[in-house]
DNA sequence: CGAGACTTTGACCGTAGTCAATTTATGTGG
DNA sequence: CCACATAAATTGACTACGGTCAAAGTCTCG
């Protein structure tokens, strides 16, 4: 059963694959590239460490999240970081921030290492503005959807992100969130979020279990859920990670 | 009544007073920075001329919300820009994206009509960024907080922020939004928001009335509010907007 | 004064939260 | 490979926060 869809576990054999994004790949941008890439488990924070310095990352295997956690606390979580995005981490974990915080072991590379090309510059950017803009859909997603549809929109916005690096089969894939991250994703309990999800189930709409989730007609999906396909093009398609071939 | 806190109502006269940021005006950058200023309806959009380049605005008076208008009518405001306070605009408003829409009479000007002063680019940077900062404190309002901490918690963010402007006299501003609009930014129902502020009115929290509202024991407020004081230093403070001077 | 926008109120409903117990994984050590 | 410990999912009973609908009351302004 494991193995089969490989989000949460590192793999970063073939992540640098498309690395060079259609051109001569360099040797020594390789080299680099792996000397950069920082293993991280499951459960620990990234980019929390004391060298205080300002950097992009990119997500090269496993889910992040970005979360607060309030002084009483209460938990929201705004964003989760994928095989492929990119993110700024600053280090300067100033309280009532935000932090990253590794939801699977998780590899991540220097955004830096991938080398300097102008138009490689322009997709790093072009990511991080992404992941700005997916922040407005999920104010909507929370403020002004029910639970049903915030379920299914947010289920929809993983797979379409996951499809992107390849890592949806048949309109399945790895979810390795608990209930209880889904609730403090989406401003709802969990109780609620474990009963909206079997009535998702009963309609026929997901299928959901141990880690994977299938959508079903997904068409249909869309209009119901409020969700507005492709919200930004991933211009970093294929280049930090691919999933591996034994998929 | 009116005139007394001038926001609403376009007052320029005074906008520029600080425009140099300590040092010597230069006449060639104010004149270049009256020129810029574009008057804007209430009601109308902002930035949504067909001249379709992307481009940085300053808020000199007045308020803009950030919009986004669901398939089904159902509204999400994300943000407001108050004075000073500097967004980017990129009229590409495909659908279902995020609108600049003017929720009184409105002057924008054009942030690079400020001169290019390095410092200044930085300021405009922090600017945006500090926007962008504020969006997750408003899914943490959304996402976690009760109706009564997040109607709170939004006053206390309008007062901090008016305030550095020099828009608060004795925890008094003016607040030119109706009960509507406080409703689709915080993901409630009008008529809750009525009986939110009501009922806060009746603690003795608030004094909201004709368009004016006055926090009382603002630090107490804050942690009911779970108000995180001072999200981030707005470093463009007093150069693009000072209350006029009749106050 | 009258029209239209905004606020306020009441009655009622339903979505989602809370609490607590139970069941089902998922591991871990012997 | 089983026994036990722990985390996660599920269920039921009950509550309450917030939504909806509709009507009445206020403001504003031409």
């Amino acid at each position: 059963m494991s193995g089969h869809l490989a989000v949460g576990e590192p793999n970063a054999a073939a992540a640098i694959a498309g690395l060079a994004s259609g051109r001569q790949m360099d040797v020594a941008v390789v080299r680099n590239f792996w000397r950069s890439v920082e293993r991280i488990p499951a459960g620990a924070s990234v980019g929390a460490s004391p060298d205080a310095r300002k950097r992009d990352i990119v997500v090269v295997s496993g889910w992040i999240s970005e979360t607060r956690i309030l002084t009483d606390g209460r938990r929201q979580i705004f964003s989760f970081l994928l095989p492929g995005d990119v993110a700024t981490v600053s280090s300067e974990c100033h309280l009532g921030s935000r932090g990253l915080v590794a939801l699977t072991n998780v590899e991540v590379a220097d955004a830096d290492a991938l080398g300097g090309g102008s138009d490689r510059q322009r997709a790093i950017r072009q990511a991080i503005r992404c992941r700005e803009d997916r922040l407005f859909d999920h104010v909507v997603r929370i403020g002004r959807l029910t639970a049903k549809e915030r379920v299914l929109n947010l289920l929809l916005e993983l797979c379409e992100r996951l499809e992107v690096v390849g890592l949806v089969k048949e309109n399945t894939f790895r979810v390795p969130l608990t209930q209880e991250v889904f609730a403090d994703t989406l401003g709802l309990s969990v109780v609620h979020i474990n009963r909206t999800l079997q009535q998702l189930r009963r309609d026929g709409l997901v299928t959901v279990g141990r880690g994977t989730v299938t959508l079903h007609q997904r068409h249909k999906l869309a209009s119901v859920a409020c969700y507005q396909q492709g919200g930004c093009d991933h211009h970093l398609t294929g280049w930090a990670y691919r999933s591996p071939a034994y998929i």
